[in-house]
DNA sequence: TTGTTTATTTATCATTGATAATTTAGAGTC
DNA sequence: GACTCTAAATTATCAATGATAAATAAACAA
């Protein structure tokens, strides 16, 4: 249960606990899955890895900085470069869909988002890899930035909002859930359809 | 500076602080536009009112529910009915601006809203304001709240990120946020102007 | 064997949200 | 005017949290 990988060579310790920020990461999204955001905290996520708390800090410079790392793991594994010859909408399509989905796998990813600033990793590659396909189909930097933030920006917000168990039963009171997410997916990437002088 | 109104009739005190919660959400996004989110705690913001921590316990349950308090405050004020004749577009292209810049001029605003569970108040007036209009325009209730969502969503989620200082540096550095924001607002209500049969 | 580096533990802080117990001051009644 | 009642604050106190310093132990190098 624990994630307690094959030891590396010339690493040490007492115990085999073997931590690394990679498996500090896993253990912290499995904490939150299991019991909420707020019940993600030093001690918690170092007892679940059976080590005390400031044990984390020698691998992790605090807990913002393990938000954003949590951030970029999920950002990385929700993110795909169009297939050979695929339209830039299908591809928008599908990955605003695995977006939401594996958003939603991850309790509270939305507000860890929401307070997580971008690490280097997410500027540097997985944000290009959401506007490269957009200006290979022929727009602007600009444009295709544009387009980017605002379909990132859809999904985050959208995500929030279905996160809250407040505001989601309120919309789910009238409405099912994914359809009218399908409906606002398919109404974004048609507008930026029609803006984006490509195809 | 200190927001201490006139004294109500039957109200009490020793000094003339007169505390009540339109008067603590005041002072708290003061608090925050000056000082940032982290700064906000139940201690700093007694000082600012001249008043001890527990004194706001007595108007405001917890500080999770002053957020949704601060939140239903600038959401309120965010929000009008069409005028009479306006187009549902229109209008909405004009919600959407005075929404940006009205979260914007409220330092943090975004990571509050992620945090805070929606208020009656937002759920039974603000939200009927945004879905209302498209149902007068012809929409059904389901593609009225789907796109009322994914316009809110939207602007959270775009907010949220122009609000961070390193995801806004960085799209700042290849785009004009502004502009970019214009692009996003347009694509998505010309993308919502295709879906609903209505004009 | 001794010393160095790496990774962890123990001990400790200051800050925070929150509550209990206490106190003070108007308002209403007589 | 004295007496009470209640609204609204204060003081005192907690447990939880992020974080750091100091001590410690295991692996490795010499």
């Amino acid at each position: 249960m624990n994630p307690k990988p094959n030891r590396a060579v010339g690493r040490p310790r007492k115990q085999d606990a073997f931590l690394d920020p990679a498996v500090i990461v896993e253990a912290a999204w499995l904490l939150v899955e299991e019991d909420g955001v707020d019940a993600l905290t030093s001690r918690t996520l170092a007892a679940k890895l059976g080590v005390k708390s400031p044990a984390l800090y020698w691998h992790v410079p605090s807990m913002t900085a393990l938000h954003s790392l949590m951030v970029e793991r999920m950002l990385s594994e929700s993110i795909r470069n169009p297939a050979d010859g695929e339209a830039w909408q299908d591809w928008l399509l599908d990955v605003g869909r695995t977006q939401r989905r594996n958003f939603l796998a991850h309790r509270d990813s939305g507000r860890i988002i929401a307070v997580a600033p971008p690490t280097d990793v997410i500027r540097n590659q997985v944000m290009p890899m959401l506007v490269a396909p957009l200006v290979s189909a022929g727009a602007s930097t600009e444009d295709a930035v544009a387009a980017a933030g605002t379909f990132a920006s859809f999904i985050l917000g959208w995500v929030i909002y279905e996160q809250s168990a407040e505001a989601s039963s309120y919309i789910a009171s009238m409405v099912d859930t994914s359809t009218a997410f399908e409906y606002g997916l398919a109404a974004l990437i048609g507008g930026l359809s029609q803006r984006l002088p490509v195809l």
